[in-house]
DNA sequence: ACCCAGGTGGCCC
DNA sequence: GGGCCACATGGG
């Protein structure tokens, strides 16, 4: 694991409180970050970045809130689910991030619209457990640098980073955030700027310049 | 007029 | 286990 490079060290995932992460981490489903910012702005000046005021707020309400991050429905759908579930087995979220990791992974895992992805931000991001997210940036950026010939599935990909890093939460933190920087920046999926990218010779990209 | 974006579930084989 | 599709908006 030869990737060090620095954006500076980022302690990350845009939110402030663990409610916003939570919300952040359902709405960004598939859909680029500036759309769930306009779609958190809604919540927000509606006094709705909070779980319990999710819990209360009318279906068809939220989904308007929420509409400029795309799949507003099922989004509305799956932000009530979390909720109900949450508030209808615990006190809080204390309460739920309580248990042990490998539990709480698999009871988010359960909720309608919490995949791998989604379950390992909120760990990693709201619980604070050490646990390492792989997104579309860091499969990208990974294929590039060295994975190349074999394809890897979700879980293999993690326990691979996972065994070549400390285990420390802050360092979790950081490189994922450190991925997505990347990707927003230089590895994107179309037209690659590697002219600058940190990654240069170690990338397929960069080498071929 | 396309293609893309910090995925997930359902259905099929 | 995988491959394909719907889900929806906003930006390039």
């Amino acid at each position: 694991m030869a990737l060090r490079k620095r954006f500076g060290f980022l302690d990350w995932w845009p939110g402030e409180t663990r409610d916003e992460v939570i919300i952040g981490a359902i709405l960004t489903q598939n859909t680029s970050w500036k759309n769930v910012e306009k779609a958190i702005a809604n919540l927000r000046k509606e006094k709705m970045l909070d779980l319990k005021k999710i819990a209360g707020i009318n279906i068809r309400k939220l989904e308007v809130l929420i509409k400029p991050s795309g799949f507003y429905k099922q989004k509305a759908k799956r932000l009530k689910g979390f909720v109900v579930y949450l508030f209808g087995n615990y006190k809080n979220l204390d309460e739920l991030f309580d248990n042990g990791v490998p539990e709480l992974r698999k009871e988010l895992l359960s909720l309608n619209g919490i995949g791998m992805e989604t379950a390992d931000s909120i760990l990693l991001y709201a619980a604070e457990k050490p646990i390492f997210v792989i997104d579309a940036y860091t499969r990208r950026s990974m294929s590039r640098i060295y994975l190349r010939r074999k394809e890897f599935g979700y879980e293999e990909l993690q326990s691979l980073i996972l065994r070549e890093l400390p285990k420390d939460l802050r360092l979790y933190k950081d490189f994922h955030a450190q991925f997505v920087e990347l990707g927003k920046r230089y590895c994107r999926k179309t037209e690659p700027v590697c002219a600058e990218c940190p990654l240069n010779k170690a990338c397929k990209y960069g080498r071929l310049r």
